[in-house]
Order: C-alpha cells, then sequence, then structure tokens
DNA sequence: CTTACTGTGCCACTTCACTAGTACAGTAAG
DNA sequence: CTTACTGTACTAGTGAAGTGGCACAGTAAG
C-alpha cells in the first residue's frame, strides 16, 4: 500500500488518491474487506493534509467503491474485484507494457507518450457518442 | 484546427490547451512558422476568457514552442516538425491506436485504461530515474 | 497619420483545492 | 466508564485558475 502522487501535474491530489485506490482494487492490491489506512495515518506517510485524504474518501464512498464507516474506518465495498476481472486486468497491463516499452525503443518522451493516448481515447469518445449527423 | 477541452477533468484548461497545440505540432498540423489564431480569436471559439488563452501561449513561449511577436501573433517556432520525427509520430499512431482497440476488446472503459496507462509511466519513471539503491 | 489588427498589463472578483487548528461523535477494547 | 482509536464538522486562511473589463503598446496596411 503505497502511492505515489505528483503535486505538479495539474491535478487535484484527492483526485490523483482517488485514482491510486481505484487502481489498487482493480488490479486486485486491494480486496473487498480490506481495511483502508486511517485519514490521520494515510495524511502522515503522504505529507497531506487529513482534511484531503477525507475528501477522497468521502468522494470513493459516493462512487460506492468503499465504505467508511464512521467509528471503524474505511473499508473496500464487495463486489468489485471478481476473479474474472483480475484475469482481464493482468492482460491488459500486459498490452500496455509492451505498448509503453515499444514507444519508449521509438524514443518518444512521457509527454508525447500520454498526449498521443489521449487523442486515441478522445477519437474513441466521439466515435461512440456522437449520434446528431447534422 | 480545433481543440476540445474539458472543463470538468480537474486539468486546468490553460493546461489542455497547450497539450493540445503541443499534439497539434508533433503530428504535423502545425509546420513550423505558421501563425496560431489570435488570442481573442481563439478564446471566443473556445467560449473562455482571452487571458486564459494568452497564458497558455505564454508559458509555451517559455518552452520555445512558439514565438510571440508583440504586434504580429504568435507563430510556431523553428526545428521541430522535422520530417524524421512525423513518421516517428505516426508509427507511435498506430501502435496507440491498436493498443486502445483490443483494450476495448477486452471490455475496458476509459477510466480503467487511462489508470493502468499511467501506471505503466510511473513504472517506466522509477526505473530510470531512481539511482540510489540503498 | 489613421485604422485595424496583434499581444500585454492592470485591477477586481469568484470559485475551488488545499492547509491548519480545533472540536465533536461513533466504535471497540481495556 | 475510560481510553484510544476511527471519521466528521466547522471556521479561517492561502494560493491558483478563471472571468471580465479596460487601457496600453507594437505592427502592418490603407
Amino acid at each position: 500500500m503505497h502511492f505515489r502522487l505528483n503535486p505538479t501535474s495539474g491535478v487535484p491530489i484527492y483526485l490523483q488518491l482517488m485514482e491510486q485506490i481505484k487502481h489498487a482494487v482493480e488490479t486486485g492490491a486491494l480486496h473487498s474487506g480490506d481495511q483502508l489506512p486511517g485519514i490521520r495515518t494515510l495524511a502522515g506517510t503522504l505529507v497531506m493534509n487529513p482534511h484531503t485524504v477525507a475528501k477522497a474518501y468521502r468522494e470513493l464512498q459516493h462512487e460506492g467503491l468503499i465504505e467508511v464507516r464512521h467509528g471503524s474506518g474505511a473499508f473496500v465495498a464487495g463486489g468489485y474485484s471478481s476473479t474474472n476481472d483480475s484475469l482481464r486486468i493482468r492482460k491488459a497491463q500486459g498490452i500496455l507494457k509492451s505498448t509503453v516499452e515499444r514507444l519508449i525503443s521509438l524514443g518518444m518522451a512521457e509527454d508525447e507518450m500520454r498526449r498521443l493516448f489521449e487523442y486515441e481515447l478522445l477519437q474513441l469518445r466521439e466515435n461512440t457518442t456522437i449520434r446528431t449527423g447534422k
């Protein structure tokens, strides 16, 4: 359970924390019922304000990913890490790993990769959501 | 020359604009010497404040990607879109396009793809920057 | 010079992410 | 009950992003 946040990326820290927790759940690093670190504990190790962690937990609870019980702590909700999913994720990880390696061999910088990837996602989104053909 | 910005993503708009312009230059949609739209013009079509566009241009100038001449306008700087680069970019685009398609066939959502991709980039960064092996 | 474009600078204001300290409330174990 | 943990609520402040309006300055063409 170690997170890596980038305070200078422009993305709000609480959103980054949420993403990392989601990632941990998706990849199986966290399972249903597992207890998340306490708000103050996490804030201490990540060198940030407890309120920021609390906000991340609150948002994740609204999304249904975790369950926050007042005096007890925060726990990963049920019905997320089916074995079927974890296999799917592992496949995807393999694909992306080799993809990134190929891009590196092309001499691509991290920023360039990210821009091209986001561009592909944009194309995808437009092809699936645009229905008003003028 | 059309940009797509997402005001609700948490990423500052001026940063998104910068990324899109960089992308346009890298992919060859903009070439060295090309004039960028005027600050007021762009702000009008993108429905945002001229100051936001100005900030993006200013930052891009600091990075050396564009050249801003006071009474004339903003122009793409030289020495960026060599034909060698555009071929490299096209290869990378092909790779990423097929990668995204494979991820979609796995049933991955856009958020999941982005998280896994960012994770791979993180792995990469750590493997190349960590030198203090204790 | 005049006009119409370009970018730049200044000021006020709103919103939001984040920090900081403090206090309150639920839970579980001694 | 007491203690020590959990999350929650409140207030106040800082800083950055973005909006809005206005004035200024450089450039190029008539």
